[in-house]
DNA sequence: ATTGGTGCAAAGTATTTGCACACTT
DNA sequence: AAGTGTGCAAATACTTTGCACCAAT
């Protein structure tokens, strides 16, 4: 699942086959959920839903958020701030957050099974699921604190 | 350190040595933090110490948290609704959630020493740290959901 | 005595909800 | 036509802030 066009289409296809109504403002918003791999906030989303439906409200987005979630298609990041979403791997897996800008990138998934194994062992917990993010600045921001205008 | 009152003196002595001041109210938020190896939200942090001291407010919770963060001496813990806070291990380490009655255990550090390496090399990102949570069901759920009248 | 800290109340964000109307199916 | 989804506005939840008074040093 490397390109938008076919997340999309699979968003698309679960909403219409679980018998949710496929309005524009829906359509909208995995539109900019999958038209990059970046995990926007949710006004981020509401920004740019509302240039192509400028009567849209936040509300919506939020609604249509929370549906995502519960069907497992979007997975919310609970960063400073406001939440982000990611809709590419709602499956467990790394994210790399940028602590000077904020970006959030995706990683391939680290080999975490054998931890998780061991974590159950070890603790009787019945491990579902886990989240790790790495916190660090990104190569651009490396670059504008090199130069002297910088912190 | 596996002693609350070690490490309570430790950030007692620490808060002295740079010159804050030893109010009642920061003590009391000091034990709370240190008593067990919880992990409170700032409402359980605040009725523990009105249990000692009445009049005081939550204002002046999220202010000594506050102040213990930038000190680098509590780690908060953004999770579904409010966040918790852990006194323990500034560093980071991993944490173990319980999704169904929300308990928070700390892990002994898993090595992510090399993870994080390769995570640097493969990125241009430069680390500083890392978040890893294990989401399951502890012991005692398990048991609950055993039972007829559960879930 | 100083000056930093507390407590109160108000303000600020982020998110959720109720309801009438519009639009998808 | 039927009934879900939207948009608005109010409500809720969490956290932060301003300021006068109090207390730790």
């Amino acid at each position: 699942m490397t390109n938008s066009q076919g997340r999309m289409e699979v968003l698309v296809e679960r909403l219409r086959a679980r018998g949710y109504r496929l309005t524009p403002q829906r359509i909208a918003v995995l539109k900019v959920l999958t038209s990059e791999r970046g995990h926007p906030t949710v006004e981020e989303i509401y920004q740019r839903v509302k240039a192509d439906l400028p009567t849209t409200s936040l509300a919506t987005i939020y609604k249509a958020l929370a549906l995502l979630q519960e069907l497992g298609e979007v997975q919310e990041l609970q960063v400073e701030g406001s939440s982000r979403y990611d809709a590419w791997q709602p499956l467990p897996h790394a994210h790399l957050i940028c602590v000077s800008c904020g970006r959030i990138e995706d990683l391939e998934e680290l080999p975490l099974q054998a931890p998780t194994d061991e974590v159950e062992r070890r603790t009787g917990y019945r491990i579902v699921s886990h989240r790790l993010d790495f916190f660090g600045v990104c190569p651009q921001c490396q670059q504008k604190e090199g130069k002297p205008q910088g912190a």
